[in-house]
DNA sequence: CGGATTTGACCCGCGC
DNA sequence: GCGCGGGTCAAATCCG
């Protein structure tokens, strides 16, 4: 089976993603929300920051359609997925096929964002447990960039997670942690996070079992409706069927970094505001591993549901 | 002060 | 049986 391609164009989000923060002034959405209230202040330098307005509106306009362009590509393949499934049934339940098409399970339900799909082929759960075990566990991975200065193993995937062990591997100099589901023992969902050994700014996370209750970001986001912010620029849903897991994105941090007290909401009556809102908004989530994490789970949770139904 | 994290000790399975 | 290595426990510590 051919993932590769779904796998490339996650690899062109991120690499895009990347591309587009290299252009971008090095300013955190905040510091451009003080310079968008000073121009609101201050008319001075205003057609400077007109220009750095439709600059923003260009980069906008480029998410959209990266955005798009992912989408498509997303049911393109999904498409495809499909016809191969059709076509290569006896493939999945072949157990002589082993590594092969485990590996290649593994990718389709990996939450990957990096592509590397080597590794499943180490996978030691795959060598030591049966494969009905693997089967009920439903062991999953996670590939996510971090910022290589980042050393906490922290993976953001919308549920929350207790540390209880961490220990240093044989195969792998960095250290691996061991989670459990915030909602145990209700909730028997583990992962591990470790580094990658060929690139350390990629943490692989391995999640063994499924939540049985929803994210508590979802909670949160679905019991606090006012919080919404509508995403014009951003045509992405990522919920997920019931079978699988729900990735809600958290959108708390664009909106709390356009919340700047009284003053700011009257600003958005103007048509410059909302779509100044939204480019911070588009800006923000392009700018956080969270969302490109968040993302790539879900469409490949999607894909997943996809393929088991 | 309570919950989360850290970390050394312990357990257990596997290979020799 | 023994040693090794991965996984888990739990007391100590940290932190909000």
């Amino acid at each position: 089976m051919d993932t590769s391609s779904w796998v490339d164009t996650s690899l062109d989000l991120n690499a895009s993603a990347r591309s587009l923060k290299l252009e971008t002034p090095k300013k955190e959405p905040n510091s451009n929300l003080i310079v968008f209230g000073r121009k609101l202040s201050v008319k001075e330098d205003t057609g400077a920051l007109v220009q750095e307005l439709n600059r923003l509106n260009a980069e906008n306009k480029k998410l959209t359609e990266m955005l798009t362009a992912m989408c498509e590509n997303y049911n393109a393949l999904q498409s495809q997925l499909r016809d191969l499934m059709s076509k290569n049934p006896e493939k999945e339940l072949s157990p002589s096929k082993k590594r092969k098409s485990e590996s290649s399970n593994n990718n389709v339900n990996n939450f990957g964002i990096i592509g590397n799909s080597e590794s499943s082929s180490t996978d030691e759960e795959s060598c030591k447990k049966p494969r009905e075990e693997i089967i009920k566990a439903k062991i999953s991975r996670a590939y996510v960039r971090t910022e290589a200065s980042d050393t906490s193993l922290v993976v953001k995937d919308g549920y929350q997670w207790r540390k209880y062990g961490q220990k240093v591997t044989r195969d792998n100099p960095s250290p691996r942690a061991y989670f459990k589901c915030s909602f145990a023992p209700s909730c028997p969902v583990k992962k591990k996070v470790q580094r990658s050994v060929d690139d350390q700014c990629v943490l692989v996370a391995t999640y063994e079992g499924e939540h049985n209750h929803l994210p508590p970001s979802h909670m949160e986001a679905t019991s606090g409706s006012s919080r919404c912010v509508t995403l014009s620029s951003v045509p992405c849903s990522a919920s997920l069927k019931s079978s699988g897991p729900t990735i809600t994105l958290d959108l708390t941090k664009s909106k709390s970094s356009t919340d700047e007290g009284p003053n700011s909401k009257p600003k958005l009556d103007s048509p410059e505001a909302r779509q100044y809102l939204v480019e911070q908004m588009a800006s923000s989530l392009t700018k956080d591993p969270n969302f490109t994490a968040a993302l790539a789970a879900a469409i490949s949770g999607r894909m997943f549901s996809t393929k088991s139904n």
